[in-house]
DNA sequence: TATTGTTATACTCTATAACTATA
DNA sequence: TATAGTTATAGAGTATAACAATA
């Protein structure tokens, strides 16, 4: 565990920042969709199945945090605009198996250009040295959003 | 601005682990209330009060990057809760001055402790040279979050 | 005529509870 | 009896459009 008994008005002036932070951002991120009709949740959906390659909605639901009710309409969705296909699990036919098709990577290909130059434009607000202390974050937060 | 011409899928990869990684802590953050009865967006309007000690709802609006009508709605509540005073505007009788109460910087108080340690619990699986860099990153996500 | 804020309304996303099918 | 997924339903939060009051 990192030594927070050390600077206790630092840290919290540092989880008080995070956190405000990643509300503004994601609020603001709903915004940049490239795909108008896909929800932040769905794209990252399709982002996990583009990493994992396959996954049946229970293990999604538990990845995105998400009850398992919601994953299956995300699912459908997803599925209604032919970007994942569902199939039957090979050894039990209570799940299903979710992929995602050549379309789903063709969008997200096209999302992470679009998402790239919005984030860079933003990012003229900042100098080479903040940008690099971002990017060196950035796999801190992955992590920190998997924690259980 | 940043240089991103040299490092095109090292920044690509960057802005995808940010914008997943920011979905996911805000979706989870939203389950780690301090008052049950507060949404995000409201800890984040008193968060601001605390800052700028008062503001006029359009002011509060374009800050949270929230439509005019919500921003009504959730000054409305967090009135109807006593964590806020509405005020006529001293020279535009069209606007109106929110001001925070003691109460809210009390239950401010309270639910940093309580985000602080939920942040430090999860921590746990972090190194001190990861927390750091996240400790470092926070003002620079905070600033890209209020950058336009 | 433009701007600030509000009201009325609808939509999106998610959750909980109850159900079905399979293990 | 437990588990995976679904259906039905409700609730929270936000948006857009139309309106009121003031500049």
């Amino acid at each position: 565990m990192p030594d927070l008994s050390h600077g206790d008005a630092i840290d919290t002036a540092a989880v008080n920042s995070l956190r405000s932070a990643v509300m503004r951002l994601s609020r603001r991120l709903k915004h940049q969709r490239v795909d108008e009709s896909l929800s932040p949740t769905e794209m990252s959906v399709l982002g996990t199945l583009s990493m994992c390659s396959s996954a049946t909605p229970g293990e999604l639901a538990r990845k995105e945090h998400v009850q398992p009710p919601s994953m299956t309409r995300i699912v459908a969705l997803l599925e209604a605009k032919g970007l994942v296909r569902l199939e039957p699990h090979p050894d039990d036919r209570r799940q299903k198996v979710v992929t995602q098709t050549e379309r789903a990577e063709a969008m997200l290909e096209e999302s992470r250009r679009r998402r790239n130059a919005w984030l860079a434009t933003l990012a003229e607000g900042l100098d080479e040295d903040e940008w690099a202390k971002l990017r060196a974050a950035a796999p801190v937060l992955e992590k920190l959003a998997h924690l259980s």
